[in-house]
RNA sequence: GGGGAGGUGGCGGAGCGGUCAAUCGCAGCAGACUGUAAAUCUGCCGUCCUAGUGGCUACGGAGGUUCGAACCCUCCCCUCCCCA
């Protein structure tokens, strides 16, 4: 039921799709954010409409509410949340870094304090696993451990074969739970696929070794986690497209947690096919823009009587009806029409740029696009 | 007419002899944000500049006391409340 087909490609960049029991997405792909089982200010007619073909959810953030049992009985997150497209499940292995001040690592798993009532969780990789077939995602992430930058060797190398380890206890969990020998677990989801991440921090030999070790454990698909955690930009995607030639060309290369508009595409040149993000929904919230030539603040003086359109060559629904000077208004208003509106735009900036990506690797002119687009990006918005 | 309270930076509101260009909040200005503890956070916010342990002007007005005053005294102006 889970498949992934490369239809074309332009250099490394790849053309391709993706068959859920959800639906087919289209890659390279961007996945908005939603991880409390909502993307931030949007609903989901408005990312239909958008372009958004598949969005993420969290197991941490789902397992402290509503919990995942709950989610279960209500048959499974697509039915919960009412969105019967695809959807994609992060493990929580962000979280261990990110919320690193309220956690315990062991080898075992991760013992968290709710950062909702103090309440403590023992996340393992066997629970992950759990949570995420009673969520009934298409796609379950691995339990892994991010590490942060800089970073030193012997860290990152802990923390990979970590990782490593609790990829292998997670395959084997799904492995059970699909078979039906775990009890109290059953899938909502019976086709759900598994996706290893690739860790070793900015260490390319490391990469290696872990990209080597997740592939022979073997999964649906890949992901490079551990990226854009604070270092320079070229050094990501060196990481990127050396770790990405490592990964089997037949499954789909996820990088995680990226990026800005020029991430993109630059990681698309390097073969990557998926991204998640929230940098669109996140500053749409504060105030920044994302627009064809480049980014705007929203809050900025110099638009209170600017009454052109946030981006000329945006066709959302923000860009058709409102002005900037509107715009800054309900922002500066702290109307949360303003959080709705921006999020809207953002997110169809990002999907658009997606799809005149698969366009311009569909019709092999990626390079000039790659170029053109870097260009107008950074021109500096008027 | 009598009695009382009070006038502080764009606004609200602290301060009540030195460490006050003046706490704090709001408003304003700018910046950050990359598998979301984020509709959050940070900086600036009298004025001038070479931007600093810098200069200047400042706490209704005018005088005064003091080494030193937003803070004490005198007079004036103005607000608000109560009683007539």
């Amino acid at each position: 039921m889970f498949s992934f087909t490369v239809r074309g490609s332009d250099g490394p960049a790849r053309l391709g799709e993706l068959q859920t029991p959800h639906g087919v997405v289209q890659t390279p792909a961007f996945m908005p954010v939603g991880t409390r089982g909502a993307v931030k200010a949007m609903r989901h007619r408005e990312l239909e409409d958008a372009g958004a073909e598949i969005i993420l959810g969290n197991t941490y953030h789902l397992l402290l509410r509503p919990g995942d049992e709950l989610i279960a009985r209500r048959g499974g997150l697509h039915r919960f949340i009412g969105w019967p497209r695809p959807l994609l499940t992060d493990s929580g292995g962000f979280q261990i870094y990110s919320l690193a001040a309220r956690r315990a690592m062991t080898d075992e798993g991760a013992d968290f304090q709710s950062h909702l009532d103090g309440t403590r969780y023992l996340l393992t990789p066997e629970r992950a696993t759990d949570i995420q077939a009673r969520l009934g995602s298409d796609i379950a992430m691995v339990l892994d451990e991010c590490i942060g930058y800089p970073a030193t060797r012997d860290a990152a190398a802990a923390a990979m074969r970590r990782s490593v380890r609790w990829a292998d206890r997670c395959r084997r969990r799904l492995l059970d739970v699909r078979a039906g020998s775990v009890p109290d677990v059953s899938a909502t989801n019976a086709d759900q696929a598994q996706f290893g991440i690739v860790q070793g921090g900015m260490f390319q030999d490391l990469r290696d070794e872990s990209a080597a070790a997740t592939v022979a454990v073997g999964f649906e698909g890949y992901a490079i986690g551990g990226l854009s955690v604070g270092e320079p930009a070229d050094q990501m995607y060196a990481v990127a497209v050396d770790t990405a030639r490592r990964l089997p060309a037949e499954r789909p290369r996820y990088l995680m947690g990226v990026g800005t508009p020029e991430n993109l595409v630059e990681c698309v040149a390097r073969g990557i096919d998926m991204f998640d993000c929230v940098l669109p929904t996140r500053n749409a919230r504060n105030g920044q823009l994302f627009t064809s030539q480049g980014r705007i603040n929203i809050k900025n003086a110099r638009y209170a009587e600017d009454d052109g359109p946030l981006d000329p060559q945006c066709g959302c629904y923000t860009c058709r009806h409102h002005s900037r000077a509107y715009l800054r208004h309900l922002f500066q208003a702290g109307e949360m029409t303003a959080g709705a509106l921006n999020t809207l735009h953002n997110l169809t900036f990002y999907l658009d740029t997606m799809r005149r990506i698969r366009d311009a690797i569909a019709f092999r002119t990626f390079e000039t696009f790659r170029q053109e687009f870097l260009r107008a990006m950074s021109t500096g918005a008027p």
